[in-house]
DNA sequence: CATGAATGAGAATTCATTCAT
DNA sequence: AATGAATGAATTCTCATTCAT
């Protein structure tokens, strides 16, 4: 029944289908707004089709968090453990976690935007996530910076604000597209990159050197 | 004939416990996913009641948005405005602002996660309120900071930066205290609000003194 | 939006601009279809004062129902009693009634929608009315037309067709003017009473005389 | 798994079953009146089912309007067009219309009491319509009754008046059937016919033959 | 006369999900 | 793997009406 050269025929990959408008779908809507409808209309699919292949619409949103959150807990293993000079782990961590929010804006987004959010089963999957990755921060930021410095930072606090700082602009996008008319985009990631990691190694006081470049301004 | 106190009427106050019952509502379960049934049953009132007072559940979201955001914009007009040095008005107006979040912790969850999802009417109207707060931290962080430091930090992406970082406690709380089982309140506001404006100031490296004080360690 | 001369202060007249805003709004959206919200709007009245005037919004279509009708009757009774040729009486007749509908277009308007529509209670209504006017048909010209042409034509029959008749235009008209994208009011209420008088008296067929004058063509 | 026996299966047909339903109720109670609770629980059916089907309830009217006035067009072009005497095809055309108003007579009653009213989406849709009738009116009567007769009767006031006048019966019919008793239907569809053409083709005037022969009085 | 708050039922529509095919 | 019909609860919002002031 299958042919190959039908154009009219591109079933192959549905679910993957269903989960890339899922993730697109979420993002803009939030996940309660989003209709499983749209999506299947969208990802032109059959609305049953969706709770077939993951059981249901919270099935779906677990899916897209656990994707998220083991990209993200990855980077943070890779970039922050092993030896080397804490300032130089964390510049190497903010670039990597900042180039992965970017590709994965929607999914960022619908991680992000739902952590409030008090649905039982949700927030205890979201917790199994965020336990990793705060023993990491803490094993790997949190304790070392204490020992050479003295002060103790509670990684539940750390873990939340380094976040929050790295995805502060895709957050906000949206609004501020409407608030620049559109040019916002004209900081790039690379020159986004290098503002969180001067303000988070240096602050903003006492800058040593010049400014930074990279980022154009019209 | 409009008494500003509590008058003889039965239903004292049912236009603000509706308000203050869907600031509660939507912060635990976000705008789409909190139903008018539940919020009129637990503010004690008829259904109709709130499209009576409000016209809709969106002049109900507005409603708290506005609150929030003029809240906030008054706060950064108080704090960064006027004569002083940069870095005691930004720790003065970190140090009002978190407080401001902590007081207002629902509505600053709704502000955020309702951030980036996209009705156009929603959209346009927090982008009024973010052009505000955009031309104050351009005016008073911004310029003032690229003519003593030479580096340009657009207030699009400063605003954005800011605001994350003080609300990431409260954003990632519900999830946190799942992750500590129930400590993560032991930092407290001050604590926090020390450390953020720490970071802000003069980052994660070189520290000149001594640990953070007045959080306690269970 | 407001009249200049006329100052926020409208109140004379309450009721009666109820009943009139009531006409127009139940002609536009039909009976069922018309809110009292918007009539009160409409009508720059509170809410409550609908009630406190007419009962309910039924009592609102009886009184409107009572008016389009005891005019009608009366203009029945006024031209088609007495003595004269029944032809020349139904020319009169026909004459005013056109000339009642064509000021009177709302009511008519509401009055023939609503009439096939079955509230018991508004059903009696409208029967009360209307056995007076079939009892008025009856004796003045079914039963003259029935001694003189030795035609039977029953007034439940009679009746209903010459209101049908007259009214079609009004009844038509949004409608028509669609069609003819704004020309309908072309031909002029004159010009229109003179064709159903002609259809009726003399019929299609048969014609004696040259055109009818007074519509223009555009 | 089917069960031929079993009487509880009445599940064919929903679709039609629905718009069936309509009809009868959109008729009784009006459009705007009629409650789509009522109409999925006379028809049967899942409340859900009829936006499954018909998009909305507007739809729905839709629909009807289309089979209503699909099928009146068909017969005014069966019947006048083509050669003939301009009398004969119109007295076809009457028998042949009004024969489907008597069987359509609900659908009838929605289309001429939904006329007036002004919900932009059902004006155009009815003006589409419209417009063919009065197209072919204009060819295969108007035209040729000014060609033989000297008269302009624009098409857009003869439209309406034929149809109202075929309708008058139907329309009426729930008010005569409350003034006269129950004996409304004893004047048959026949001799209603007979009527209308009779006083359309050679008016109330100069009858020429004997009285109308064919409805019986109980 | 007039108002504004309050009511409870009901409006149409959409929801996520299931099931038989 | 896919479809379309079906379900029943839930959605937001509007309804006509009432009542105390």
């Amino acid at each position: 029944m299958k042919k190959p050269t039908d154009t009219k025929q591109q079933k192959p990959g549905s679910k993957e289908r269903i989960l890339q408008t899922a993730v697109s779908l979420f993002a803009r809507h939030g996940f309660a707004g989003a209709g499983m409808r749209e999506l299947a209309a969208e990802a032109g699919v059959n609305l049953s089709m969706v709770n077939y292949f993951f059981g249901s619409k919270k099935g779906l949103l677990k899916e897209i968090l656990d994707s998220f959150f083991s990209g993200y807990l990855a980077i943070a293993r890779e970039n922050l453990a092993g030896a080397g000079a804490l300032h130089a782990k964390l510049e190497r961590f903010i670039a990597s976690a900042v180039r992965y929010f970017d590709a994965e804006r929607d999914s960022l987004i619908i991680t992000i935007s739902e952590l409030p959010h008090d649905d039982p089963e949700i927030v205890e999957h979201k917790a199994g996530w965020a336990r990793q990755m705060v023993a990491i921060i803490n094993r790997e930021i949190c304790l070392p910076y204490a020992a050479e410095s003295g002060q103790l930072i509670p990684p539940t606090c750390l873990a939340p604000m380094l976040t929050s700082l790295m995805a502060s602009r895709f957050l906000f996008a949206p609004v501020m597209e409407k608030v620049t008319a559109g040019s916002y985009e004209a900081v790039n990631v690379e020159a986004y990159t290098k503002m969180i990691a001067r303000i988070l190694l240096q602050g903003l006081t006492e800058p040593e050197n010049g400014a930074v470049e990279g980022y154009a301004q019209k």
